[in-house]
Parts: C-alpha cells; structure tokens; sequence
DNA sequence: TATGCACCCTGTAGCAACTACAGGGTCAAG
DNA sequence: CTTGACCCTGTAGTTGCTACAGGGTGCATA
C-alpha cells in the first residue's frame, strides 16, 4: 500500500509516517520504481501500535523500547510491565494535578458578577495566589 | 531590583524572565549603567499575575488578552470570564480524557502476569485497540 | 592591586511530537 | 495533453520554555 492508504488504514497523518520513518520509530518501507514507499502489513501493524500507544499517551521513547521487547518475544517482559505501570502513575499524578486545578478555577470564575475590568474579581484572583484555596 | 531577585520574589527563572520580555509579556525595564536589568514593584506584580495564570494552565496568548483587560480597567470583563470559562471546561475535557486513559492502563496494566514479551498481554493490548472497553 | 567569584548580558540552539509548507516529480482519466 | 490527485525531499514553524557559549560587571578578599 502506498502512504496515503497506510495513512487512512490507521487514521496517521502522512507527515506522521515520514517523521516515525525518520526518528527510527518505523522501518524504511520498499519503493517502487517512482520512488513511492510501499507499505506491507507489518508496517500497518506496527504503526498502529505506535498509533495505540500514543493515543494512551506514551512517549515515544517509551514506545520505542515497547517495540523493543515486541520485536524479541524470548525476552522477558518486566520493561513492559514496568513502563506501563510507571506511565499509569503519571496519568494518575496528571488527574490530580488537574482535578485541583479545575477546583480554583471553578472558584475563580464563579466569581465575576460582570462590569468593568477594574472590579473583576476573576482578574483580581488570578493575580494573587493567595485567594487559593490549595495548592496547585 | 535586579532580574535575580525578581526571579526569586517570584519563583521563576532568569532565563524565562528574559523570554517573556522577548515575546513581549512583560515591558522592557529600566537598565543600569552596567546594562542591568532594572524591575519594580509593577513589574513584580505583572510577573506574579503571568506566573499564577501559567500555573492555572492559561496559556500565553490567553494571558496576553486577560493582561490586556487588567491595563484597562474601565473595559468589560466579559472577555476575562470567558476565557477562564472555556480555559476551565477544556481543564474538565482534559480530565475526562485522562480518566479514560487511566480506566484502560489499568485493565492493561492488571494483564500482565509475568513472563516472555511473546506472550505479554500488555504488548498485546498496546496492539489492539479493539480490547479497549471504551473510546479514549 | 590582582584575582576570584557571583552575577549579568546577547544570541542561538535544543526539547517533544508533530505540522506545514515550498518546490518539485508521477500517474491515470478525460 | 492537460488537469488533478497523489507522492517526494528538505526545511521551518508550533508551545513554553531551558541550556549553553562567549563575553562583561561588581564586590570582597589576599
Ligand atoms: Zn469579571
Ligand atoms: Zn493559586
Ligand atoms: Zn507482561
Ligand atoms: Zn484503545
């Protein structure tokens, strides 16, 4: 298949397939005699992992050595699991993080009572971490 | 006061000092003989109000208009409220994403029983969207 | 007086993970 | 035989900083 197609089959941006083939992330598919890269299922497969891990949020590096250990299935897979884990902890980490800063800001915007920028009180909040209720 | 001690009244590094006079977020200072930086208390006020703001996850150009607002207090605060509305609803879109996300490394992660990257069930998840309970 | 050290300056390049061209080549249909 | 959809390479832009390199300034100390 040609990028266009790989490009609608996994729902990746052409651009996107070229910077992976760049970075190292996807191998250098064959060419035809014009020059075209043409992809075979393997690399369908494989993008759509790198695809799937992404849209879950892992870097590429962490994708990188997850591809790693697929590509050597005698190896055991501690990393994996250990990467993955390591990766659930952020997204929790990021939630709370989020989640207290969703609390100020529900408390700073229910603030205004509308009029002039001098009186706001949302402006006046967003100057002074003091009105905090929690860190954030 | 000098561009260190105003990085340390207000928490921020000298080097992003410099980069928000670059980008315009804060006005040029005074300079000394020496061709120091020299700030004042205006300026220690605008910084903190940029840092809390930055810290609540408003992006630059949303505090260049709420900046804006606060230099003319005799304008509405409407574009104030809406910008914290709608900085606060993507912080709540980003929540849901995330806790979606959570929800499937979880069921990921928990699949793992040890073993050889060949038969990984983590590995495998990564590959297979279709094992995924819900959209993410 | 020299000299060491902390601090300051400008300008540029790097980070993550793409995205967007510019400027060209290829190919099938009408 | 030309139009339009597709493909190629290479480079630069995005966001919000951060990290130098290579230099100048100012104060205390030997
Ligand atoms: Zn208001
Ligand atoms: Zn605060
Ligand atoms: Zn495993
Ligand atoms: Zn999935």
């Amino acid at each position: 298949m040609k990028i266009g197609e790989l490009s609608k089959a996994t729902g990746t941006n052409i651009e996107t397939i070229r910077y992976y083939e760049r970075i190292g992330l996807l191998p250098a598919p064959l060419r035809t005699n014009a020059n075209y890269r043409s992809y075979g299922d393997a690399h369908r497969t494989r993008l759509s992992f790198v695809r799937h891990s992404r849209d879950l949020g892992f870097t590429i590096e962490e994708i990188r050595s997850l591809l790693d250990l697929s590509d050597h299935p005698d190896r055991d897979c501690g990393d994996a699991d250990r990467i993955a884990s390591a990766h659930l902890e952020q997204v929790e980490a990021k939630i709370d993080q989020l989640s207290a800063l969703r609390d100020e800001l529900t408390r700073i915007v229910g603030r205004c009572r509308g009029g002039l920028a001098g009186d706001c009180r949302v402006i006046e909040a967003l100057g002074d971490h003091g009105q905090c209720s929690r860190a954030h």
